[in-house]
DNA sequence: GCAAGGTC
């Protein structure tokens, strides 16, 4: 007899659904069983790394796992623990099979929790899935695979580099303070936070240090059929203020002006791919400024609420995505009735994005006419329908119009746009295009002059992060992932290295401070180069050239090393700190 | 207690 292991309930559902087990229930929790073959779910990781026997008296550099229940009171993840117990002595398996996510976190979830249940390596299997479509399901159970011992030892020694590193310089760190300040205040240090923090940190010393360069733009006020209209210089941006006064003094006087040259381009507009959850946290800021935090709750309670699919993917592509179900469902909605029937009447496909993450479909609607609980949930949820539908239609095409004039034998332009079709704008309002629509022109026509005028501008400082922005620096810098991100970067704030100021990003003095004295004695836990590293060692041991042992012997010596150092050094680190506090 | 990573 089989058991499957699912990362998640809805997983196990999935599974069970498509392997013809039927649905059962141990005080209070889902399970499944079907012929020779039962199904069980965990619940994300029902073991945490927490520091061996340690504390904060010393250098912890062994670890195991925790049940996440006595760390963090959390009473559901052991129901799930209890009712894969049960099943375990309710029933007799021979084969153990993991059918979490297929990725790192997924096999290590999957093993650790066998492991903890007493389950023998020998016994372990792997369910290799990458859709959860019944059809592939069938196809991964058909085709059982050893235990991928490799990807496990990457996940185990992960989670042990980031517990090594992040638990050991946060005890230091909050010692040095307490140490000089008489009291505990926790600083917290972490192979991504700390880089997080310090991109904001950077930012704002480039802010300080900006030097704003003034520049001119010759402009020219120009009347056509009675309105008025802005040409500006072809020349651009005039650095040197004599350069812009003798074009100003060349031009002043001019009272008309001849159309050179009128050139008219096209332009398209892609329709939009779906959304993954980095797309959706980006656009629900800019349309409704709703934090990437925030924006992740309501789309986990849409997906609870069964309305949209898994909200933490990276996937793009719609391929494996049940769309034609989808319209027909949303078609019964009033206001979305007219824009499916334009797709059914048209045979209108829907624009593919390329990415699958390996795990999870894209982030759409599911093929249900149900209304969200609440106002907020509707405005995302009619964002991620409006983005799903906007996917089938053909792009949007714009022209632009340049209106080349010569005023006093210098070269003025003019620009206009003119939306020629709508495409997928007609179904996603959130995004516009500003048209401004010219007069027709002839070439040699004559225009007449109001006024030529100096604008006077500055160039501006780089702009200081938002909550969305730093999300996706942290998204390009490969740190962090989907599911955490933006509770990292909520994190900063709470602990007060950052402030948030009408939506801007803002270190504090402490969080300035703290990445100046990281910077000075233990500077590669601030840099991304660590996870750089860390990836590079991750590959070694999934490949097999290295062991994840010599991974974790080279970790601890270099932690020893590092701590060392800062225990000599505690008394500067606390001092330098305080200051920041006032 | 502390990291980063899952999950709800």
């Amino acid at each position: 007899m089989d058991f499957i292991l699912a990362e998640k309930p809805i997983q196990a559902a999935k599974i069970a659904y498509a392997l013809e087990a039927k649905r059962k229930k141990h005080n209070g929790i889902p399970y499944y069983v079907g012929n020779q073959l039962v199904v069980g779910s965990a619940i994300g990781h029902l073991f945490n790394l927490q520091p061996k026997g340690g504390g904060w008296n010393q250098v912890n550099l062994s670890f195991e796992w925790v049940p996440v229940w006595v760390d963090k009171k959390k009473k559901r993840a052991k129901k799930f623990f209890d009712c894969l117990k049960w099943l375990f002595s309710e029933y007799s398996f021979s084969r153990y099979i993991i059918g979490c996510d297929l990725d790192i976190e997924g096999s290590t979830i999957g093993f650790i929790t066998l492991k903890k249940l007493g389950v023998p390596e020998e016994k372990m299997f792997r369910l290799k899935f990458h859709a959860l479509t019944p059809r592939e399901i069938r196809r991964a159970y058909s085709k059982i695979e050893p235990l991928d011992r490799s990807w496990i030892n990457a996940g185990c020694t992960r989670h042990f580099v980031d517990a090594l590193y992040g638990i050991n310089l946060t005890v230091l760190f909050t010692k040095a303070l307490q140490k000089s300040l008489g009291r505990r205040k926790l600083i917290s240090l972490g192979r991504v936070q700390t880089p997080t923090l310090k991109f904001v940190v950077q930012r704002e010393k480039e802010i300080e240090s900006f030097k704003p360069k003034k520049y001119w733009l010759l402009k020219a006020k120009i009347l056509i059929n009675g309105k008025e209209y802005t040409a500006t210089h072809k020349i651009g941006k005039i650095y040197k203020k004599e350069i812009a006064r003798q074009l100003y003094k060349k031009c002043k006087k001019a009272t008309e002006g001849i159309v050179i040259q009128v050139q008219k381009a096209e332009e398209q507009l892609s329709p939009p791919l779906c959304f993954n959850l980095s797309s959706l946290q980006s656009e629900a800021w800019r349309i409704f400024k709703f934090t990437p935090n925030f924006t992740l709750k309501l789309a986990q309670q849409l997906y609870l609420q069964g309305l949209t699919s898994y909200p933490r993917t990276k996937t793009t592509t719609i391929k494996l995505t049940p769309y034609k179900q989808i319209l027909t469902a949303l078609q019964k909605l009033e206001e979305y009735e007219k824009l499916i029937a334009k797709i059914l009447s048209r045979k209108w496909k829907p624009r593919q994005g390329g990415y699958w993450d390996g795990a999870h479909i894209a982030l759409t609607p599911t093929p249900t006419s149900r209304e969200a609980k609440n106002e907020l949930e509707r405005k995302l949820l009619d964002l991620i329908r409006r983005r799903f539908i906007a996917t089938f239609y053909p792009p949007a095409t714009k022209e632009k119009t340049y209106v080349d004039l010569n005023i006093a034998e210098e070269l003025f332009q003019l620009v206009g746009v003119k939306l020629l079709s709508p495409g997928w704008l007609e179904a996603y309002p959130f995004t516009k295009i500003k048209q401004f629509i010219l007069p027709e022109l002839a070439v040699h026509s004559k225009v007449k002059v109001k006024e030529i005028f100096l604008e006077e501008n500055e160039t501006l400082p780089p702009p200081r992060y938002t909550l969305s922005s730093l999300v996706k620096e942290m998204e390009r810098n490969g740190i962090g992932t989907q599911a955490t991100r933006a509770e990292i970067c909520m994190k900063l704030l709470q602990r007060k290295y950052l402030i948030s100021e009408k939506y801007q990003l803002k270190p504090t003095p402490l969080g300035i401070r703290l990445i100046e004295t990281v910077e000075k004695y233990c500077g590669e836990i601030a840099s991304i180069e660590m996870t750089r590293q860390l990836e590079k060692v991750l590959e070694g041991i999934e490949s097999g050239h290295l062991s994840a042992e010599q991974a974790r012997k080279q970790a601890t010596l270099q932690i020893i090393h590092l701590t060392k150092n800062i225990q000599k050094n505690l008394c500067q680190i606390g001092s330098a700190l305080i200051p920041a506090l006032a």
